[in-house]
This record gives structure tokens, C-alpha cells and sequence, in this order.
DNA sequence: TCCGAGTTAATAATCGTTCTAAATTAGGAA
DNA sequence: TTCCTAATTTAGAACGATTATTAACTCGGA
């Protein structure tokens, strides 16, 4: 299945009807792993769908994020950035650029369900469980 | 040492001034454990100090910020939330009440850190490694 | 005490996001 | 196909949180 039939899948699975703005948003999104703003994807989309709507991005992703296809990155920052990888994954941050990128580790995400399997907190059913690996990139010199 | 002479040494150590405002608000904040938003740092400090503006809480969060004496938690919400303690801990966000807790675990860091000295990620200086725990509270019943 | 840098207060400005209401569109029924 | 209705989109106003501006104040050193 290519990308765009596997887009429609996840919004008919949703129960969303699949507008073509619905579709361009959430293919931007599934594009760039840069976890980007509202306003970015908006300035991507612009370019070859220059009539669509600021606050159409915006309403979009919130259906998306309350259909829970996409989410919120945790962080710091005043400005929403979007992830479309639901799956479990942890995230980088990067301080010498703002970047965030996500990080696989199935080894470690089993040791944190082993961890909170064998010390449960007391009465909270945890619904998901995410670290944030805060960080610099360094320069590495061969000589 | 008593609460508010650690407070003054942190603000010394930080090469602070020890104005009344400063104290009162890194006062305000190690003192309440619910990581409050500036507005109600603000509203707390008001009762007994009226003369304190909100931008001056919001400044001073800011000068406490890039000190390092503070941080901002990350979170998926607009409003910034602030911590006023630095050293490793987790979080758990709870989702019935929007609160957010305190998860300390000396183990868990242990695992953490070991973890991450056997995985290295190329050209990455890890800063800080935090859990992020999202969950209900469940009622329990007794019969 | 006086000075000057640092700090604070009040408020305007800005930024990201949400709301509102009118126009448009999608998809089912006839 | 055409029509109908509810869902969706658009543009822009409104909003809330934060930051910037600037004049007044204050602290600590000379």
C-alpha cells in the first residue's frame, strides 16, 4: 500500500472523512520527522495548496491529535510541535539547534515495562511511558 | 541552614542580587510542589506581597531559568509550568487533573544512566535524561 | 551621601492558538 | 445526476500567555 492509500486508511480508520485538506496535512506531517509547528506545516502546504487556511491547519491537527493519530511533543517551548509516530519512542533534544529526533530502542523500552511492571506506582495505571534525552552535538575531530 | 537563608546562598551562588521580589518568588516556587504556572505563582506572592507585578514574575522565572536554578517542565500545554528542583527526577503526568508530579527513583536512574554509558548515541553529550510517566488514577476497590 | 548599574512596575506589543460565523464542500438520498 | 444536510473550511476577530518597553526605583559600592 502506498503512502497515500495508507493516509486515507488512518483517517477512514478514524472515522474522518478524507478532505484534501486533511490529506495534505497529515501527509506533510508523515513526511518530516522534524516534530514541526503549526505554522511550519502551514508555510510547507502553502506552497502547492496556496488557498488553504491557517486556522484549517490548526482545527486539523487538533482533530487528529483528540483521534489520537497524532500528538504533542512534550517540551519547554510556548509553540505546539506535531509528531505523527504514535508508536513508543523516546525523544532527543537537541540544544545546538532546537531539533528534536525521535529514538528507537526496543532494548530499553523493554527495560522501562520491565522496570514499571515490577515497581508500580501506587494506584496510577500508566498509560504511556516516554524519556527525554536532553543533549549536545560535539564536533569530532579525526586528528 | 533555614528555607530562606538556602535560598539567599542559591541566589549568591547564581550571582543574584537578593532583592525581596527574587526571594519571595524562588521562595513561592520551592515551596509548592505542583509545579505552578507563573499566573499562580503570581497569585500566591500577591496575598502577601501587592505590590508584585507579573511581568517581574515572569522576568525573574526567566533570570532563574538561564541560572540554571529552575527549569521549565516540558510539557504538551501552552502555559509554561515551572520546577523548582533540578536534580534527576521524573515526571507523571496525571491525566484526570492536569497535575503533574514528582517521580524520584535512585534505581531507576541507575538503570538509566547505565543504559545509556553501554548506548551511546554518535556525537551526542547527554545533559539529562528524564522520564516522562503518563497515567490514570485508578480508584481502588475494597469490595 | 551620591552615583550608576541593576531591577522592578505598569502597560503596550507580540505571538501562538482558539473562536466565530459565513461560505463551501462531501457524500448520501432521491 | 441533482439536491440536501451536516461537516468542514475560511478569514479574521478575539484571546491568553509571554515578552518588550521605558520610566521609576533601589541596592551596594565609592
Amino acid at each position: 500500500m502506498n503512502r497515500k492509500a495508507q493516509i486515507r486508511k488512518t483517517l477512514a480508520n478514524a472515522g474522518l472523512k478524507a478532505t484534501v485538506q486533511r490529506l495534505v496535512i497529515l501527509e506533510a506531517l508523515t513526511n518530516n520527522y522534524s516534530h514541526p509547528t503549526a505554522e511550519s506545516i502551514y508555510k510547507q502546504i502553502k506552497k502547492d495548496y496556496p488557498s488553504i487556511s491557517l486556522s484549517t491547519v490548526y482545527n486539523t491537527l487538533e482533530v487528529f491529535r483528540q483521534c489520537g493519530i497524532i500528538r504533542i511533543v512534550n517540551t519547554d517551548s510556548i509553540t505546539a510541535r506535531y509528531d505523527s509516530v504514535t508508536d513508543m519512542h523516546h525523544h532527543i533534544f537537541v540544544e545546538n539547534d532546537n531539533k528534536i529526533k525521535d529514538y528507537y530502542n526496543p532494548e530499553l523500552d523493554k527495560i522501562l515495562k520491565k522496570f514499571f511492571s515490577k515497581n508500580k506506582i501506587p494506584n496510577l495505571e500508566i498509560n504511556d511511558i516516554q524519556l527525554q534525552i536532553r543533549g549536545k552535538y560535539i564536533k569530532i575531530h579525526a586528528n
